[in-house]
DNA sequence: TCAAGGTCTGTTTTT
DNA sequence: CAGACCTTGA
């Protein structure tokens, strides 16, 4: 019966069981960080200490709570239902909802994302007579983000700390966004959680409420947590203080993103005589490799100290390779190559990741694979609800519930093009301020008047019949119904038709698979909140591929293999964090480099190459400060950097404007190493692909060449478009 | 209004 | 080099 405890070693036992009062589980990488929270959740039920709609669950991410909500319904023998378990901003705004009257705001308030955000500040800052060609309104965004991650809401910005964005305008503008937001019964995400704990601070009955709502409080990646996040969370802790917070200091990656570790540290101030607990057996990684990773850690200060303890294992495995390589190509290659020989050896690719440091490497290794013919998918990018079409179909949904949604209005009346353009745009937003009416109302108002020009004015009549029509048929036969009448009928659908570029056959397909989705929503209301908060991208299909990714897009992930390519002073640790944040920025990358460490299982292979193609000319640079901070025991070093190293002080050397012009830059084109030579750059192919024969391209699909050029051809791909290929990426098809 | 050409600028990302 | 963004000209 006591089954599920059985499978927990003694400290994860301890933390499961140490129910009431405040706790701290500091859990190492791969320390069973989640099995420990899930557990204590399903204990909490199954001792009968509350009812599931009486914890209080938060994780960052929506993919935390999906594993969250299944694992504990694994425990449970049943699904888990009406649980508050969620991110920090879907609970906010499943709170809010209950009292945005407080805030002024009506519960139907719309989230905005950030894009949204961006326009809106724009239209604030022209108001304000702010240039938004010397003051670029992303680092308003970004300093009204920051103070709303702190809490502060216009009022309580201080003077002091109204940055010298746009001479000291800032506050004001933030004032300003927020009366517009309002003005537009809207929030943004940081408003979400800014609200709440506006609420909670000035309305003790309310707080009341939820203390008696929530005798329990869990929170996973509690490292991650910002000040706002934090408040909300003593605040509703505050009266019983059952509050368990998982987290590991090692692994605060998202300082930039207005996270602070301190809050680990200020917990055990505010919550006197809170249990610590250290979970430090790791039960992933070989002893090597956690040898190494705790290595580098170690150069690390102030941390609140742990050490990884290899769990069951006994102490064999490989040792961390690291792989000195000559410039960048070279680097992918070997990467390639070793991809390939595991693979012979049995090993499947979806146990191998590489991980970088930043978006933009993926594409070297992305071509790499693409000519070796390796299965693989890229982590991360654009997600769903952020696509361009998924937008605008969302705005027309919005448009549908809400017709005041300014922003909605403005994202479609021009799509597709109805020629209304700028002019247009402004006497709308004219007569919108002066009668003080939407502007979708401005709009009709304009057009009856007679005020816009003839095609523009029957453009608009025809799109506010439509809406009117739609608005019946939503009334009539449902949502999914109305969405789908409604793409095909303003011509939205038919726009994509008609593109011809690659990815509009995608597109469509996207918009099919959001018809798809909002069937799963009894509302339109609810699917709105549900894609603003919620919605990501579909992963295809389980295949075996191999993982290319950010080093961020990979924590809580693990592999049997890791890569962690491009181990270079100035790349990794970054240069830009460096000068921004300095030795506060060293230590995150330093974390970040033990992220990637403790994602291996078994192997781990660092590599750093000593000249790189930035932009359009080779840079040389040096191997990364953390490959030193490797304990040597633990590495083996391959590649002959020795030899490197002398070609580099060879090469002959100039200054310039490198990774922020420290670095010496030395061959403009490197020499080629003798096995570069060795092999001729295009190798000839008898077998060369004439024009008209159909090809077979691993990205963009099959194909009809229609010209050749050396080894360049272009090719009609029959999904993708016309594109130009090197002729080694595809294969002739059958 | 819109397509074509020119300039600029290059982290990390969730909600 | 390559994508995003903006200005320009029709």
């Amino acid at each position: 019966m006591n089954d599920y405890l059985s499978r927990l070693n003694a400290e994860q036992r301890e933390a499961v069981e140490t129910v009431d009062g405040p706790l701290l589980v500091l859990a190492g990488a791969g320390t069973g960080k989640t099995r420990v929270l899930t557990t204590r959740f399903a204990h909490i039920l199954l001792t009968g200490r509350a009812f599931p709609n009486q914890v209080l669950a938060v994780t960052f991410t929506n993919k935390a709570a999906r594993e969250m909500r299944e694992r504990v319904s694994a425990i449970l023998g049943r699904p888990a239902e009406g649980l508050w378990l969620g991110t920090f901003h879907a609970l906010c705004a499943r709170m809010l909802r209950r009292h945005a009257d407080l805030v002024g705001l009506s519960s139907s308030f719309n989230i905005l994302d950030t894009d949204d955000q961006l326009r809106l500040l724009k239209q604030v800052m022209e108001a304000g007579r702010v240039d938004a060609k010397r003051w670029v309104p992303q680092a308003l965004m970004a300093i009204i983000q920051r103070w709303k991650d702190r809490g502060l809401t216009p009022e309580r910005v201080t003077p002091a700390e109204d940055t010298d964005f746009a001479d000291g305008k800032a506050r004001t503008l933030y004032a300003a966004y927020q009366e517009r937001l309002h003005a537009l019964n809207a929030a943004d995400f940081g408003d979400l959680l800014l609200y709440m704990t506006e609420i909670l601070r000035g309305h003790p009955d309310v707080l009341a409420q939820y203390h008696r709502m929530f005798p329990y409080i869990l929170v996973d990646e509690y490292q991650d947590t910002n000040l706002v996040q934090y408040l909300w969370l003593r605040l509703l802790a505050q009266a019983h203080k059952n509050i368990c917070c998982v987290g590991d200091d090692d692994q605060s990656i998202y300082s930039w993103r207005g996270a602070e570790v301190e809050n680990i540290l200020r917990f055990e101030k505010d919550f006197p005589g809170a249990r610590i607990i250290r979970l430090e057996r790791n039960y992933r990684s070989t002893a090597p490799i956690l040898a190494a990773a705790s290595g580098l850690i170690a150069h690390n200060e102030g941390r609140l100290g742990k050490t990884l303890r290899p769990g069951g294992n006994d102490a064999d495995g490989e040792r961390v390779t690291v792989v000195s390589l000559w410039d960048s190509d070279e680097e992918a290659r070997m990467v390639g190559e070793r991809i390939e020989s595991l693979r012979r050896d049995g090993h499947a690719l979806a146990e191998m990741a590489v991980l970088m440091r930043a978006g933009f490497q993926t594409r070297a290794f992305e071509e790499r694979l693409i000519t070796l013919a390796i299965p693989y998918r890229v982590v991360g990018g654009l997600r769903f609800y952020e696509r361009a079409e998924i937008r605008d179909a969302i705005a027309y949904a919005r448009m549908l519930h809400q017709p005041a949604d300014d922003l909605a209005f403005e994202r479609i009346v021009n799509v597709p093009r109805r020629g209304v353009g700028e002019q247009a745009l402004r006497a709308m937003h004219e007569r919108a301020r002066e009668r003080q009416i939407p502007l979708s109302a401005a709009a009709l108002s304009l057009a009856e008047e007679g005020a816009l020009r003839g095609k523009v004015r029957d453009a608009i009549k025809e799109l506010f019949a439509g809406f009117a029509r739609w608005r019946e048929l939503l009334e009539r036969d449902g949502h999914v119904v109305t969405l789908a009448t409604l793409l095909d009928e303003s011509g939205y659908t038919e726009m994509w038709k008609q593109d011809k570029s690659a990815d509009a056959p995608g597109r469509l397909e996207n918009l099919k698979e959001l018809v798809r989705a909002v069937a799963d929503f009894d509302t339109l209301a609810g699917f709105l909140d549900h894609v603003s908060l919620v919605m990501e991208n579909e992963e295809s299909a389980e295949s075996d591929r191999v993982g290319l990714m950010t080093l961020h897009a990979a924590k809580g992930l693990e592999f049997d293999t890791v890569f962690l390519p491009g181990w270079e002073e100035g790349l990794f640790p970054s240069q830009r964090t460096m000068d921004e944040s300095g030795a506060k920025g060293l230590e995150e990358e330093r974390r970040l480099a033990y992220v990637g460490l403790t994602r291996a299982r078994r192997r781990a292979i660092v590599s750093h190459a000593a000249n790189r193609r930035i932009y359009a000319n080779w840079q040389s640079s040096i191997p990364s400060r953390f490959i030193d901070e490797l304990p040597d025991a633990q590495v083996e070093r391959s590649g002959s950097a020795a030899l490197q190293r002398d070609r580099m002080i060879a090469a002959p050397s100039f200054g310039g404007a490198g990774f922020g012009g420290q670095f010496p830059m030395v061959a403009r084109r490197p020499v080629r190493t003798i096995e570069a030579w060795e092999q001729p750059a295009r190798p000839a192919r008898a077998d060369a692909i004439p024009v008209g024969a159909r090809v077979f391209h691993q990205k963009f699909g099959y194909g009809t060449v229609t010209a050749a050029e050396d080894d360049k051809l272009d090719i009609a791909f029959d999904k993708a478009g016309a594109k130009r290929v090197l002729d080694r990426f595809v294969e002739r098809a059958k």
